[in-house]
Parts: structure tokens; C-alpha cells; sequence
DNA sequence: GTCTATATTTCGATAGAC
DNA sequence: GTCTATCGAAATATAGAC
């Protein structure tokens, strides 16, 4: 077997030999380059939907190349769900203990709404691809691997917090979500500045 | 070929003798158990990662029985699709001209609900399974036939109505959606009436 | 690192007996 | 209406040359 078994994306492996000093945007590595095409297709076909095959062609290089870099296609599922951990960690440790009050959550839903305006593709890819995503979740049970979706549960179901509040919470989570990634194109036109505004003010008009 | 071509589900092609005029609950067609089971199992596993052998398995009849019923696997996806969307014209017709102000949007909003809470399953089914309902949508095509989410983003483009109340629009509804639908368990201690009375309050907080 | 094969498996779908 | 048996296609994954 090669290299290709790290799905941590933030920890490559040992790439090349892509200086770690240099200021120029470098070239992405191949191995990036499958993650971002993949990224792609699995959102637009569906995990299931988009083969190793399609990936490879839309790239100009065959399967077993993708195979040099992963062990599997879970595997390259599990890098871009590594990538989305990395950007939700810092909110994740924010709700760890104690009830979760409208008013810590509002800050968080601030915070995670930045992410999502800048991270749209992975969130997409999330919802999109839940049991897959959950399949693979069973399959490597990474112990304390605490996943986003997860602990967003778990907070929504905390009995020390009235049912209208938690209502409340995951309402507002629903429509940052909505305004983002259900709605088709019919804001595109709108900037981001703009629309994180109006939604931001949604939510304020729901956890009061 | 046998009857196993219709995907209408509401008009029965030809079954047994199911006597018309029965008052008593008849236990459901083999068709119809078909369906329960392959919209458990679409739901749980996604519709690619649940094989036509598992729904057998679980019904306790072979893959050849239910392509008796079902011309394809495609045919029992659209058959359930078009459950929803017998539920769904209702509301769909109402918004079929005239720019949607918030007000419309609250009433049917307020329609859609009480649908959702009726038949969560085939909403949930609908979330986790786009990718392959929109490859379905795109093969065939069905002419006239005007998808609900197609809909739902034409109102929400239409540029006669502020992109300010468009948000809102797309707000509420995916409050309603979370939490329904992305809340995982954390409500199910909560009756049916009490969540919808809590979600109903929070729409109203967002279209004031 | 990328290529040309090829192995292996699984699944959707069909034929034909009962 | 349901069964057994099988076909054909497509996808994941591997072996080994370059």
C-alpha cells in the first residue's frame, strides 16, 4: 500500500515537496484536486451517484491515480468530512457544558453562520449526503470523535432548557439554513454582506 | 410485462378484488406494503444504499415479487414521490400567481405544517434523498408536472417581492423544518400539538 | 505518480416454472 | 403472485509495468 490512508486533509501526509515557507498561492496538490473535484460531484450527483470513474475523467487522470492518493472512496468522503470538522471545532467546544441559554446560542448561531457563508460547498455536501455520511460515521465509530450534528442534538434534546426555548434554537438554526442552502439560487444576486445581514436579523426576531 | 408500470399510487391499476365499498381498515395491498417498507428503508440507508434485496428481505417475499408490482427501483421512488405530491397540490395551487407577500406566505405556511406533521416520513424521505430525486426528475421530465420544490424557489426569486421578505419567507419555512426535520429525537417526548403550537409562534415571530 | 489491464462484488432486471 | 436461477452492467479496488 502507498501513503494514500490519512484522511485528515489538515496533516498532509508527505506530499511532494511543497515548500513550507513559500508566500506564492502554490499550485493545489493533487490531492486537493480530487478533494475539490469531489467535493463537487458528490454534491451535485450524490455520493452513491458520482463514480470514482467520473472524478478521474473530470480531473485528466485515471482511478488508479485517485487510488495512489486514497485507500477508498470512503476515504475521500471522510477527508471532506475532516474538512468541514476543522472549521466547526472552535464553535463545537463552545457548547460542551452547561445548558445552552438563547443568548449563548444566538452568538453561536452568529459565529457558525460566518462559517457557513464561507464554507457553503462542505455544508452542502452534508446535507446532501446524510446517510452516507452516516454509514461511514458507523462504520469507524472514531471513538471521541464527536461529530457537529451530533452534539447539535444533543443540545436540543437537554430537558434543563424549556422545549419553547430549544423550538426556538433549532428554528433559528433552520432558517440561517434555509436562507443558505435551500433556497435554490433565488438569492444570488443578493452579496453575502447583504444577506448575512437579513438573516442575522431573522434570527434576532426569533430568539428575541 | 405486467401492471407494474403505473406510478400514480392513488388510482390502483388493477388490483386483486379490494371490495370499493369495504367501511372496515383492510390491511394495506402488497403494493402498498412495498412502499411502507421501501420508504423506511430509502429513508434509513438513502435510496442507492438500500438494494431492492433488502426491501424483499424485509417484506419476506424475493426481488422478483416486487417487480411484479414495480417496474423498476426508479417506479417505487416516483410512486412515493407521488404520495407527497397529492398531499402538496393543495397548497401548490395557491401560489400560483401574483407575487406572494408574507401574509400569503404565513397561511401557507401555516397549511404546510399541519402536512408536515402528517406525514413526516415522506417529508424526511424527500431531505435525504434530492440527489436521486432530481436525477428521477430530470429523466423524465413529466411536462406540466410542477414540482413543489421547483415552486417553492420561483417564489422565492421573484424579484417583485424585497429580498428582505424573501429571506424571511425562506427563514420560516426552514424553522419549520429544523425542527421537524433536523432535530434528530430531541422532541419526541413533545406531542404533536404542542410542537406545532411552538413552531407556529416562532413563524409568526419571523413574518411579524 | 500515473498508466493499462483485470479481478471481484453487488445490484438491477429478466425468463420461465409453479 | 411468488418463486428459482441467471444475465449483464457498472462500480470499487488491485496488480504490476513504466
Amino acid at each position: 500500500m502507498t501513503q494514500a490512508t490519512s484522511h485528515t486533509g489538515a496533516v498532509k501526509a508527505h506530499q511532494p515537496a511543497e515548500p513550507d515557507v513559500g508566500e506564492a498561492p502554490e499550485a493545489p496538490s493533487t490531492r486537493e484536486r480530487i478533494l475539490n473535484v469531489a467535493l463537487d460531484l458528490f454534491t451535485e450527483k450524490g455520493f452513491d451517484g458520482a463514480s470514482l470513474r467520473e472524478v478521474a475523467e473530470r480531473l485528466g487522470v485515471t482511478k488508479a491515480a485517485i487510488y495512489y492518493h486514497f485507500a477508498s472512496k470512503d476515504d475521500i468522503l471522510m477527508a471532506l468530512h475532516m474538512r468541514l470538522h476543522e472549521f466547526g471545532k472552535d464553535a463545537l467546544s463552545q457548547m460542551t457544558e452547561g445548558p445552552v441559554t438563547l443568548e449563548r446560542w444566538g452568538k453561536l448561531l452568529d459565529e457558525i453562520l460566518g462559517q457557513m457563508l464561507a464554507q457553503r460547498k462542505l455544508f452542502l455536501l452534508h446535507e446532501r449526503n446524510q446517510a452516507a455520511l452516516e454509514k461511514l460515521h458507523r462504520e469507524v465509530h472514531d471513538a471521541e470523535h464527536e461529530d457537529i450534528q451530533d452534539k447539535f442534538h444533543r443540545v436540543l434534546a437537554d430537558p434543563r432548557v424549556l422545549v419553547r426555548d430549544r423550538v426556538r434554537m433549532a428554528g433559528s438554526f433552520g432558517a440561517v439554513f434555509a436562507a443558505l442552502f435551500m433556497s435554490g439560487d433565488a438569492f444570488e444576486g443578493t452579496s453575502n454582506q447583504e444577506l448575512g445581514d437579513l438573516v442575522r436579523q431573522t434570527v434576532r426576531d426569533i430568539l428575541v
